[in-house]
RNA sequence: CGGGGUGUAGUUCAUCGGUAGAACGCUCGGUUUGGGACCGAGAAGUAAGAGGUCCAAUUCCUCUCACCCCGACCA
């Protein structure tokens, strides 16, 4: 990709009001502009990065088995009905009226799940059933907040499982917390795992995945030894108590929760009616787990738990660009930059070529710094032909071959 | 929804009773090229909207709207 060809390019100056640090670089980078209040567009360079955390995500479901697929996200009241929360929810979801009929954008997916199972006549060796999606949450905040870490349209992830008994409704649970903290770690995000309480999708308790960072909503009580950890909601440590589970001491924290998953229960199914015929004959409710991703929030806080004053500073596997290369123009090294991009692109290397010929070499520098992209490669009067070689989270910089480059970009 | 803040050029801001200004960006011309270069020219505005006070309102007052922050709330 030619920097010269990119929508839009970037700005200087951040959003009159933005505070929080993902707001203001990812809008000065340009991946993301804000339509309103808690609505963002992601623009090409926002729209790359979730889409490397959703094949990442969507790599590791597959995995445990789970089956993509996608769901509408506008609902008719009617299936609201069913479990009561068209009313229990309404203050979070957006009702409206067309053509004297009531619909709902959705804020998930529950009873959309429910109704599929009970519709298609499942059998005993189907289970378990685990299906997802990758789709737009409408959700009524009574605050939009903090750049895209909190608003009222974004993306979600959501994965349902389906199971005959509590047992196997557990052992799922258990292989998608494992597969999140493979997901989180491939991102590049240092993740808690914390109980918390349900909320008003499951009176049981649930589990957060949180990552530390000052611009979190949750405060979380967590071990500083093992792997223990609550939500304050319903913490029952202090900071400086002894951890329950070992000898360590509970320290406190605010923290972003990039994902949850709830043990759901039979709730859905009783009151939807999604039931199974067992080996004695009898109707059984299915079991239902559900399990969030927010890959937008994801967005906002690798941004924030990766920035320096110069900008943003992408983890390599969700970066936008695999090397951002910037060519100091000079007539004499036309030709060289052209050749380094070219046999870039022929070895399938991801590549951002600042390629401006208006624009000064300290304006691309700053331009790379603030975009973010791991890796940056020079060509100028001053490299004599051969390319230099810089991270973006070191001052170190190598003086390589094209085949160099290419060998170390393995 | 309560409290606070801010709305002026594409963006960030100045002007704060006498009728619109800068920087950045943009367009054109020229000089530049290792850390957001320089010179010249130019385009760009219903001062968020409505009402009020005043000889006169971007400026003061009222209401509305929008955005940001704190709180409440939150899957």
């Amino acid at each position: 990709m030619r920097y010269s060809q990119l929508f839009p390019k970037t700005q200087k100056e951040a959003p009159r009001g933005a505070e929080a640090e993902n707001h203001k670089l990812l809008v000065r980078a340009g991946f993301i502009d804000q339509l309103m209040a808690g609505s963002f567009t992601l623009l090409p360079l926002g729209f790359r990065v979730v889409e490397k955390i959703k094949q990442i995500i969507r790599e590791e479901l597959n995995t445990t088995g789970a089956q993509e697929m996608l769901m509408p996200l506008m609902h008719p009241r009617e299936i609201w009905n069913e479990t009561g929360r068209w009313e229990s929810a309404k203050e979070v979801m957006y009702q409206f009226k067309k053509d004297n009929k009531e619909f709902a954008l959705s804020f998930t997916h529950e009873e959309i799940i429910v109704d599929l199972i009970r519709k298609h006549n499942i059998k005993l060796s189907d289970f378990p059933l685990k299906l997802y999606h990758f789709s737009t949450k409408f959700r009524h905040e009574l605050r939009a907040k903090s750049g895209i870490l909190r608003g009222r349209e974004f993306l979600m992830k959501d994965l349902y499982s389906a199971h005959l008994t509590e047992d196997d409704m557990y052992k799922y649970y258990n292989d998608v917390t494992s597969a999140y903290l493979k997901i989180f770690k491939r991102i590049g995000l240092d993740v808690k795992v914390v109980e918390a309480s349900g909320g008003v999708f499951t009176d049981k308790n649930s589990h957060e995945f949180q990552v530390l960072s000052s611009v979190g909503e949750d405060t979380i009580f967590y071990c500083d030894t093992c792997d223990f950890a609550q939500n304050d909601e319903i913490a029952k440590v202090k900071v400086g108590d002894k951890c329950p589970n070992c000898d360590g001491k509970i320290l406190t924290s605010k923290a972003i929760e990039v994902g949850n998953i709830f043990p759901l229960g039979t709730k859905y199914s009783e009151k939807m009616g999604a039931l199974y015929t067992d080996e004695k004959g009898n109707q059984m409710p299915v079991w239902l787990a559900s399990y969030g991703i927010g890959p937008t929030r994801t967005l906002g806080t690798l941004v924030e738990v990766y920035n320096d004053e110069k900008g943003i500073i992408w983890p390599k596997s969700v970066s936008p660009f695999e090397v951002h290369l910037v060519h100091i123009e000079d007539p004499s090294t036309e030709e060289t930059a052209e050749k380094v991009y070219n046999t870039l692109v022929e070895n399938k290397v991801d590549v951002l070529w600042d390629d401006r010929k208006d624009a000064s070499a300290g304006e691309k520098f700053a331009t790379a710094d603030l975009i973010g992209i791991p890796i940056r490669l020079v060509v100028s009067k001053r490299t004599e032909g051969k390319i230099e070689f810089k991270t973006r989270n070191s001052e170190k910089e190598e003086l390589l071959s094209l085949e160099e480059v290419l060998e170390k970009l393995k």
